[in-house]
DNA sequence: ACTAATGTCCTTTTT
DNA sequence: GGACATTAGT
């Protein structure tokens, strides 16, 4: 399970069919559909009929932006079941949870208008689905049933302090920070690369220390063992792991009759190999995946899989989904001229029935200023005209772009919601909350620990560590903190915890135990915390969110793995009927459509950010990504990017530069689009061609009014 | 032993 | 502006 043993195994070797020349084999002969029980296949058109009907064997269904993919596989699923596939015998992979109920949820309503009401389907991401089958399995892989998973956070946490125990912080050169450790980690783990390779490739700034990285991942592994904590990457190791043993991956291939794996160009190396592995004795899977659109590069996705598909599974059939349902023709073409750009593609070019509609607006801006209130005008404009604020999505390429317009559509009044960035349970006070139960779940979690220790009185690292050695003395019992000689301080406080956790430890249904952390918690949340009513409100919803569950175990899992997207106290004041705009990364709109996208900041260093131009690859990954911002739009497609922008670094206040627009829009692009600006005069000599000047929100108003 | 304050370097995307 | 190491103060 050491990064040594999947050294050296680079690229698979041989030659790859090429997909395009696969995709002209002879078509599969339809199914009819004279069942009456079928008719709602009458719904596809027929590349999606050939892929949802496809009988037994390996299918790759190439679906180019738009074109019903969740429709497809939601479908392949209801068509399965129809056949005679038992539902719990169906495993959905998907990216999201969400998008793995979205479907299962589809698919049922398929089937119970043909009047067929039988169980779920399994569905979840790789992740999710891995600390499912660990638990059930895991034990015969030596895993203990009780192990709780670190989020990133944790992850992180983990290797800070071993960064520190290992003597490696104070150093007259600067050791890495913990997150690019995990992240280090994580990418070798991920693309099955050797140490060396991953740093010399992806962080050569930090090529020096690789000898104490590796000392530092050898005792990072080993504590998570002890600790009996899994992080991310560990479930998909052992999830390898498990399927590596041919006994095992015999048993778990003959859980599931089908296996079926949406986003398949986002998978990595070893998701691949897991995939391979479940499907002992049956080569049912059908992986849905679009090239161009690849943007999980940096966490290890390789377009390879979609490219090896045939070569794993022989006698793959390969069915293209081109028709694009969801824009008009104006949006594809500028989709269309972009993508074009792309040095290894395989998808052709989208087309749509839609013909008509209004051609994409590229809007240079004097400022961020005047991109923000360019943004927010539209909004408004387009929402008087009748979209729905949740009809409209402002995209971007980091979270932290959208400061200062969060500021704006605040100060104006408009809710929104933020997608990406800071979750939930990535804030401070949900993260204690959820320690106390991760405690009561695994007494061996460490992180747990510091994290509720810390939050007492006269309680530092040093402290913690007594404490642990206390409970090591006491067999793990996590009441036995009650009796830990701590600073008197926190005397009485560690009374109350050992209680808490005796509590914990009985048989108290879950929404109770979350109840009882509240009141043990809120007086130091209160003490510790800004903003207290508001954390105060999200323990409530906490409450809440575990009356859904039986199980803390699931719970936690649950919660880990697939948390709440957006946390309520970073949304807009609840108004206007419960609509809100929806902000969000690039990478987390991906699956999704909007009647009118915005994309922002599309200026270089910012999209592409210039972190990741360093190789040819990184900016062909950004290329994919302004391809997936554009393709979200249905209606309206506005791209944005401000002339002028001050810059955040220390030093003079005032300072600014000159943005250059996206190196994406090249003159073919910028063909198919409308050209304009917003915020007076912008003044740039360089980037006069065709430019227009116009007040964006009556022009809206004049254009789709 | 812990906390607060100061100085220096880096600043992405997610399960 | 945040992360993190170091230093000074309680």
């Amino acid at each position: 399970m050491w990064l040594e043993s999947h050294a050296g195994l680079g690229p698979l070797p041989g030659l790859f069919p090429d997909l395009a020349a696969l995709r002209a084999a002879p078509p599969a002969k339809l199914w009819p559909v004279a069942d009456p029980d079928l008719r709602w296949l009458d719904d596809l058109n027929p590349a999606q009929r050939e892929a949802v009907t496809y009988g037994e064997g390996p299918l790759l269904v190439v679906a180019g932006a738009g074109t019903g993919k969740t429709r497809t596989l939601a479908y392949r699923v209801a068509y399965l079941v129809a056949q005679g596939a038992p539902p719990e015998r169906i495993l959905l992979l998907t990216f999201t949870r969400r998008a793995a109920e979205e479907m299962l949820s589809r698919a049922e309503g398929v089937l119970r208008r043909a009047g067929d009401v039988r169980g779920r389907a399994w569905g979840g991401t790789f992740h999710a689905t891995a600390s499912r089958l660990l638990r059930l399995h895991g034990q015969a892989a030596g895993l203990s049933p009780d192990f709780t998973v670190l989020d990133g956070g944790d992850a992180e946490d983990l290797l800070g302090l071993l960064r520190h125990e290992l003597g490696l912080a104070s150093r007259d050169r600067r050791f890495p920070r913990k997150a690019t450790c995990l992240a280090i980690y994580s990418r070798a783990v991920n693309g099955t690369e050797d140490l060396s390779t991953v740093l010399a490739r992806h962080f050569p700034w930090t090529a020096a220390w690789e000898d104490e990285l590796r000392t530092l991942f050898r005792a990072y592994v080993d504590r998570k063992k002890r600790l009996r904590v899994l992080d991310f990457d560990d479930l998909l190791l052992y999830w390898r792991e498990m399927v590596a043993d041919p006994a095992l991956a015999r048993e778990l291939s003959a859980q599931f009759d089908h296996l079926l794996v949406d986003e398949y160009q986002d998978t990595n190396r070893l998701q691949a190999e897991i995939l391979r592995g479940m499907r002992i004795g049956n080569d049912n899977v059908t992986v849905v995946g679009d090239d161009a659109q690849s943007i999980y590069r940096f966490r290890g996705a390789t377009v390879r899989n979609i490219l090896d598909f045939p070569r794993e599974f022989p006698g793959a059939r390969i069915v293209a989904l081109e028709e694009n349902y969801r824009s008009t023709m104006p949006i594809l073409r500028t989709a269309n001229a972009l993508i074009a750009q792309a040095r290894e593609r395989y998808t052709k070019n989208l087309w749509s029935p839609r013909e008509r509609g209004p051609r994409p607006l590229l809007v240079a801006c004097r400022d961020e200023r005047a991109q923000d209130e360019f943004v927010v005008g539209e909004v408004l404009a387009r929402y008087e005209a009748g979209v729905p604020l949740r009809n409209q999505a402002v995209l971007f390429r980091a979270a932290h772009h959208t400061a200062s317009l969060e500021v704006e559509l605040a100060r104006r009044g408009i809710p929104f919601r933020k997608y990406g960035g800071l979750k939930f349970v990535e804030t401070a006070h949900i993260k204690d909350a959820l320690a106390f139960l991760r405690v009561a779940e695994n007494p061996r979690d460490e992180l747990a620990w510091f994290r509720i220790l810390e939050l007492l009185d006269g309680v530092g690292p040093v402290t913690v560590s007594r404490a642990l050695a206390h409970l090591a003395q006491h067999g793990h019992r996590p009441e036995a903190i009650a009796f830990f000689s701590g600073p008197s301080a926190s005397r009485e406080d560690l009374e109350r915890l050992g209680k808490l956790l005796a509590e914990l430890r009985g048989d108290l249904p879950l929404p109770a135990q979350v109840e009882r952390v509240r009141r043990f918690y809120e007086p130091l949340l209160t003490a510790l915390y800004d903003h207290a009513p508001a954390r105060l409100r999200d323990l409530e919803s906490l409450e809440v969110i575990a009356s859904g569950y039986s199980s803390r175990r699931s719970f936690l899992a649950d919660l880990q793995l697939d948390p709440p997207e957006s946390a309520a106290d970073l949304a807009g004041p609840p108004h206007l009927d419960d609509d809100w705009l929806v902000l969000s990364t690039i990478h987390s709109a991906k699956g999704c459509e909007w009647d009118a996208v915005y994309l922002i900041h599309a200026a270089d260093g910012f999209l592409p950010s210039d972190l990741a131009t360093g190789s040819e690859e990184e900016i062909e990954e950004e290329l994919r990504l302004v391809y997936v911002a554009l393709t979200r739009a249905k209606t309206y497609l506005t791209v944005t990017w401000p002339l002028r922008y001050a810059y955040r670094r220390w030093g003079a206040a005032d300072a600014h530069g000159y943005a250059q627009l996206c190196r994406f829009f090249t003159p073919a692009v910028r063909e198919t689009m409308e050209e304009g600006t917003a915020g007076g005069d912008v003044g740039t000599p360089s980037e006069g061609h065709g430019v227009t000047r116009f007040d964006g929100a009556a022009r809206i108003r004049a254009r789709w009014g």
